[in-house]
Order: C-alpha cells, then sequence, then structure tokens
DNA sequence: CGGTCTCTTGACGGAGTTCAAAGCTAGTGG
DNA sequence: CCACTAGCTTTGAACTCCGTCAAGAGACCG
C-alpha cells in the first residue's frame, strides 16, 4: 500500500552504528530494507548475549521498552550499512486507525515470534553445541554466510572456541 | 463481563490427566481458573522438556498448533486437580466480534508471552544452573512451593541432581 | 504394610569454558 | 600499492561444571 508509506520515517544505519543504546527508551519498531541488525544483552561479567538478528524483510525493536515506555535492557546495532524504516508508537497508532486491516498482520507478526521464541527456547536447553549450530544454519543459511563466527557463538551461547571445533569437526564429515 | 461467560466451556481436570497429547490438533486455548498444568516436549532421547507452567489467571495453549491446526509436538496435562475455561478458535472469533475492547486484552497477551519468551532465553543461554534457579524463584515464588524438584529441574534445562545440589548449596548459605 | 514416586548423595566421565598464543584477514593510511 | 594494525579465527592444554549411573532414604498411597 502506497498509502502506508508516509507513516514510517525512513533511516540509514552504517555498520557499528545504534538504533538503540542501553538504559534508553526503544522509542521505534524498525523494519528492516537492507542490511543486518542485532539486539544483545551484556550481563554482570561483561559479557555479550545476542538475542535477535534481523535482515531484509524482519522486523526488529525491544518490545518491553517499546511498549512499557521504560528503559532498556537491550542495545541494537548494525552489522552491515543498513537501511530501515521506522515506526513509532504514535505512527503504528496511526497507521492502525487509519488501515485496520493491519491489526491482522501485526497480531501475526507478535503470534509468529512467540512461537519462534518457543520453538528456540526447547533447542537451546539441554542440547548440544553441535545440534544447536546444525538447527542454526538449516534455520537461516542466509544469516550464516553473512555474520562472523563470534556472532553465531553468542546467539547460540557458546564460545567462539567452541563453535569453531564444532565447525571444524562438521566440514570434516 | 458477564455477557463473555457462554464463550467459554469449563472444564474440570483431574492431576495427571490431559489436556492436549502429542500428534494432535491443540483446539484450545485455556485460562486456568484453580490448579497448575505444563507443557512439554519429548525429545529424541525421550527426555522431558517443559516448556510453560501455568497458575491461576494464566492462559495456556499450543499457539502453533492452535493458530495453523496443525498437529502438535506438545503436550499439556494437569500437576494438580484443576479447573479451566476453553476457548475455540470459533468461540475466540464470535467473542471478539462481540467485545472488540477484548483484542486490545489479547494483542497484550502476546506481547507479554513475548517479552516474557525473551527474558527467558536471555536468562536460559550460558546462565550457570545455580543462578537460573535463583531467577526462577523470585521470578515465581509461589510456583517453587507447588511443583517438584523435578519439574522445575526440566523447565530449567538441568537434572533433577544438579538442581538439588544447587539447593543445597543454597540453603548452607 | 509393600510399591511407586521423589529426593539425595557419591563417584566418574565428558562436553564446554578459560587462558594463552599464534595464524589469518581485511581495512587504513602513508 | 604495500605495510601495518586491529579484529577474527584457530589450536592447544588445563580445568570445571554438569550429566550419567548407581544406590539408598524418605514420603505418600492403595
Amino acid at each position: 500500500m502506497e498509502s502506508c508509506k508516509h507513516f514510517f520515517s525512513h533511516k540509514k544505519l552504517k555498520r557499528h552504528q545504534y538504533l538503540l543504546h542501553q538504559d534508553n527508551v526503544c522509542k521505534y519498531t524498525a523494519f528492516v530494507v537492507r542490511g543486518v541488525l542485532r539486539s544483545y544483552t551484556i550481563d554482570d561479567e561483561g559479557e555479550e548475549h545476542i538475542v535477535q538478528f534481523a535482515t531484509e524483510g524482519w522486523w526488529l525493536t525491544n518490545l518491553y521498552s517499546y511498549k512499557t515506555g521504560r528503559p532498556s535492557q537491550i542495545n541494537i546495532d548494525a552489522l552491515e550499512d543498513s537501511e530501515l524504516l521506522l515506526l513509532s508508537r504514535s505512527d503504528e497508532e496511526a497507521l492502525l486507525g487509519n488501515v485496520p486491516k493491519l491489526e491482522r498482520y501485526f497480531r501475526l507478526l507478535l503470534e509468529n515470534g512467540l512461537i519462534a521464541a518457543e520453538q528456540r527456547l526447547i533447542y537451546s536447553l539441554g542440547t548440544p553445541a553441535e545440534e544447536k549450530y546444525l538447527n542454526f544454519i538449516s534455520t537461516y543459511p542466509d544469516l550464516v554466510k553473512r555474520l562472523p563466527l563470534h556472532m553465531i557463538a553468542s546467539y547460540l551461547g557458546v564460545t567462539p572456541e567452541t563453535l569453531s571445533r564444532v565447525r571444524k569437526q562438521i566440514v570434516g564429515r
């Protein structure tokens, strides 16, 4: 729908630039037109834990902060030069007021997000590293080529060293 | 709203009775009036993995199967004698048609579910067993008293033996 | 009572982490 | 266009947390 376009603001992000900094409020839901982003937390030991990746056609936000208006514990930055469409909460309301059919679309996004999160939980707990990695590359074959190894490791909850060894095992078969 | 009541069907479940069996389609979203339920999967080695608990005031379903009409990989059974309000998909549509304000309520449920799932992921990956347990008892203090140890262990993705030792550590401080 | 379910405790083994060092790769500036 | 640096990946060795296996102790119920 052309009529939707003016509800979004267009934004370009260079590699390593941030869309959201920890302790700030997440003002936008982002739709990725081009590039790759990630969201991640930093734990008490200073370790990064990647929560989510997003590429072309994906949506990304910190739902908690976006919906409650409270400070986010999450950072979002660009892993490649990226182009985004940003939707603020007021834009979102206006958009849904104008095009009620989108209610359904946004609900589907939520449902699929929840289903995916549950699926990922099941695959994370108690699954050996190799299986987690195999599951990752079969779920996101395109992402594997674009992401550095240590970021996939962070997403899977293993160390880069372990993932390096796992990968070595796999190609030798 | 009194007017909502007749959209739900009332169901009682004795301890160990099932609401949903693996390989069947999940027909209902359940609201727990009384009791405790759990949803769980069984992996290739025959091990149970608890995905979710639900007590008084919580909603429980297998969203994937419920929304798509496809067979579920998940089981749902009662851990105590329980009372439920069941909502089928057609009931849900009728209800939302009658009381459009509930759209918002159901969207909030989804949002909170997704936020909780993300939170849990962050706390699961790469976190030592003790921290996971401490986080669990501070998040669900009421549940801890009602659940057997080995089920909490299954939810956290550790063995009962490990959780037993963790608990011993904690009380000795 | 006896039987099943639950929790505890011990000994052992293995997958994964940590620490450290060295090899690669890509980007930058002279 | 090359040299250099910083970030990424690989590899090795020691250690640690957790899982596995096995046995025993309570607790609950018919």
